[in-house]
DNA sequence: CATGAATGAGCCTTCATTCAT
DNA sequence: CATGAATGAAGGCTCATTCAT
């Protein structure tokens, strides 16, 4: 007998899970009333608990999720590359690619890291650093092998993140500029920025 | 005849507002109870409508005054620059100077814009609209002088925004660097990106 | 033909009634849930209604079974014996054996009145005053008999049940006491007490 | 001006207590909602926490007030006193005073100790046990002084208390027998119990 | 002005129970 | 028979807000 592609459960599992993106990307966590998120997807309140373990819980799921991708995806895409330069273009392409991708996933990764519970914070921050490093370490080879000048690191990766990462704030898609208009615009401003224009 | 430097009922107001500053910054708008807020000054609830008009008159109230004095204080240290390239210097000195100092409120103006009622929020966004356009300006300036190229100043203007932003995230008085190394590392970072770089 | 034990469904119950056994006795019928029931049993909550026909029946299906026990055994032990004085005797001597043997569920009995429906509580109630009416009669003849003095046979009634029943509250098998020195203490206690003292 | 022998808020509190008293005791703390007390006195539900820091905090209130007073009073009335066996009247006497005075209390007492948390399950524990030895040491006195022969001081307090706090599960005031006569009966099994028969 | 108290809505969560599979 | 999922009600508790004193 032919199975559906997944059981009852696991789509209602995933439609908790959008509703959710949705509702605290739009008004937060602490404003998202689990009673609210259930109606739009025509339960009672009471039934999300047949799929999630708390409200806690289904934060942390998203953006654990939201992350775990964002590390696999990155080390598909930036692993092996040899030169800084292509690496540091090639990240700057898959940040906005996967920001604009997964732009209220991020957003919420961003905003609501507040919101966790103490451990739940460590465990999420771990994984940012993670990925943070990735930048970092793009940076200072490039600096070693001559190739730009980074003063600080550190400070340049938290920089450059951020401004990388606003796009998350304000994109909309089907907005005047393309994906690749966006990915061109910032990979200009970085790579001016760390001092490797001459390549641009 | 000497002036006290502000009425009882002034220094309880201003008490409020800095209790609201610390607690929204650290658990967010929804998060924040009026009652844990009164208790932190020593008041009960009730008595805090003494004072102010509702919790989002508060919200409100401390968004627009960091907004309005970062337009008054931009104005005041950029209003008359003529070169373009001094202009955006002094930009990034003013934004990363007056986000260090305030950088509890600014944060607060960055994360609790969709904690505003639909009037304050767009009260709010026009204020921080003339101040996006400020930066607009001056990297469109520059370009029509043939100091920088930028594509597209719109989206140039909200990417380093962000990043000279990120500041007030992460940044904690006495850390490792003092505020004037951050301003250079900014600075730097700005510049090359718009392709003023000989000028650094 | 070897007959097994029980069926699996008759197996079934019994682990279901032991659980709900222990876990009333412990934390009571109002805070004993029937999910965690099954969890401590592999099974899920809904299961169980393969099993009970609800929350209610399932206490009331213990406490009627324990009382039906009781009052079975106690027929067994107690009928046919002519002197009011060895009557007592037996009574005490049954009555903390059996509340030994089955603490928890008379423990139940004497607390969960309360949570039993109107009828299931008449019923309840019905058997508890059959067995009551087993020692007030004892105390009767033995007055009748000029064995004892009993001003309100059923005041001592209530008296005496109380004091031999305290046992299920604080007895833990393997304490201290044996269960014949328990015995001995309260017989001692009931037979002076109803002034039959001598006889000891 | 005159005032008022109690502020409202005092008056409030104890119309809580004393509707959680009836209602806990006919019912059980868990078949307790704070709701439908709140409802017996004209408040909402969440208006209770003017006065209650939880519903646990309602109970170990009133469990701790009733051992406090039964403590504070078994000093009152028997401290003093040389004889044992005018001790060990006036425990009878005191004892059943108190507990067809404050017979719901008592019973609440009794009943909930599993519904108190292990802090509050200890501290009200204690209490009891301060007041189980008051009855021991007369116990032992006695039978040090020849006076009784009582094998197992602590079994016999156990089954002792058993017995006469037995009253507050049947005692319904305005019934058949007047207190006193319920006094003079348990103090009969209680004497002749112990051995004392003669002095009855 | 501050207090103490009440309101009424709302929140997260748990629960007994039902039922299609 | 067991499961997974839904229901609908209820529960304890918190909150912004109001108001008489």
């Amino acid at each position: 007998m032919a199975r559906t592609t997944g059981s009852s459960g696991e789509r209602t599992r995933e439609a908790i899970r959008l509703a959710a993106i949705d509702h605290i990307c739009a008004h937060g966590y602490e404003a998202t009333s689990l009673r609210a998120l259930a109606a739009g997807i025509g339960m009672h309140g009471g039934s999300l608990y047949n799929h999630i373990a708390s409200k806690q819980d289904l934060l942390v799921g998203i953006m654990r999720r939201v992350m775990d991708d964002l590390l696999r995806e990155a080390a598909a895409r930036l692993d092996g590359i040899e030169s800084p330069l292509d690496a540091l273009r090639a990240f700057v392409d898959f940040h906005i690619d996967f920001h604009v991708a997964r732009r209220q996933e991020v957003f919420i990764g961003n905003m609501e890291l507040r919101s966790l519970t103490p451990e739940n914070h460590a465990a999420v921050v771990a994984l940012r650093t993670r990925y943070e490093d990735r930048l970092r370490r793009i940076l200072e080879d490039g600096h070693a092998a001559g190739l730009w000048r980074v003063a600080d690191p550190r400070v340049a990766t938290y920089a450059l993140i951020a401004m990388l990462s606003g796009v998350c704030t304000w994109y909309r898609p089907g907005g005047r500029l393309s994906k690749q208009a966006l990915i061109d615009i910032h990979t200009g401003l970085v790579l001016n920025g760390v001092g490797a224009g001459m390549a641009v």
